[in-house]
DNA sequence: AAGTAGGTGCAACAGAAGTGCAATTATTGA
DNA sequence: TCAATAATTGCACTTCTGTTGCACCTACTT
């Protein structure tokens, strides 16, 4: 809780009960989470707080959002020593279409790619779609 | 013209007056379009009619879905003997920053990507975003 | 020409994202 | 300590994209 408390003012943000209850719901799921699903979560609390709450995150480099083709936005907390506010986020995304839960694969960093004379790469995003470790064990 | 309404006919869909036009401008266009692009372009027609009949295109293997990350579904028509609609589409996609245009690179092909043990791919989209060979040009 | 299947237009709805403003809470410093 | 100030939160409302139901129209079939 105090360690929360520390991760959230090492990067600048104030860390209320509100900020500190999300860190914390985020960090145990260890899967990318959709506003509405923590709106599940926070039933007492307004969306909008939750929004802004994301976005103050995403800003400050303490979630990263991650587009895995669903449509709806979803957010992981980043790395230890991840720097995706600077540079680009460079792990790619799995999105499980049994169990439609979308994860961060941290370890399986996005290859090179070669663009056409004239490209100039600033960011990559990877998804790709299938069946999870948890859905295919069955 | 005859010619479109040849290709429509093969693909197993009724050539209308409507459905020439949307797939003679996509084609001529040659960037990715969106629902709202098809729809600035003609006004007489209804929303959902161009709805209906990007998702025929879709479901006929004539254009392709592109999430390039801009959170509104893009549109463009499939390669010569593209067949998405059985496997994946597996060339990648460019997003400018500048000039907010998504284009095929239909060359350039996704790389296979390996995957933690238990994990199935199915489908993989692959974007680029950056500065395009036009805008990096001035 | 009548019947039928497919295509189109209108209206309405759902969900996600985003904004303005007032109320509340936390921090500052006199 | 306590008023002033700044940050955070909650409520209401809007916009945009995607989607569906239903009525009407149009084009093929026999
Ligand atoms: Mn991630
Ligand atoms: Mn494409
Ligand atoms: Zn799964
Ligand atoms: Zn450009």
């Amino acid at each position: 809780m105090r360690e929360i408390e520390e991760t959230l003012e090492s990067k600048g943000i104030r860390p209320t009960a509100m900020r500190i209850l999300i860190y914390k719901y985020m960090v145990e799921k260890e899967i990318a989470l959709a506003l509405t699903d923590i709106e599940n979560a926070f039933i007492k609390s307004d969306r909008t707080t939750l929004y802004r709450t994301l976005k103050t995150f995403e800003e400050n480099g303490i979630v990263h959002q991650i587009d895995d083709g669903t449509g709806t936005a979803k957010y992981a907390i980043c790395e230890e020593h991840c720097n995706c506010e600077l540079e680009q986020d460079l792990h790619l995304h799995f999105h499980c279409n049994s169990c439609d839960e979308t994860v961060c694969l941290t370890e399986h960093k996005i290859p090179h790619i070669n663009l056409p004379e004239g490209y100039k790469a600033k960011d990559v995003n990877l998804v790709v779609k299938g069946i999870c470790d948890k859905c295919s064990g069955q």
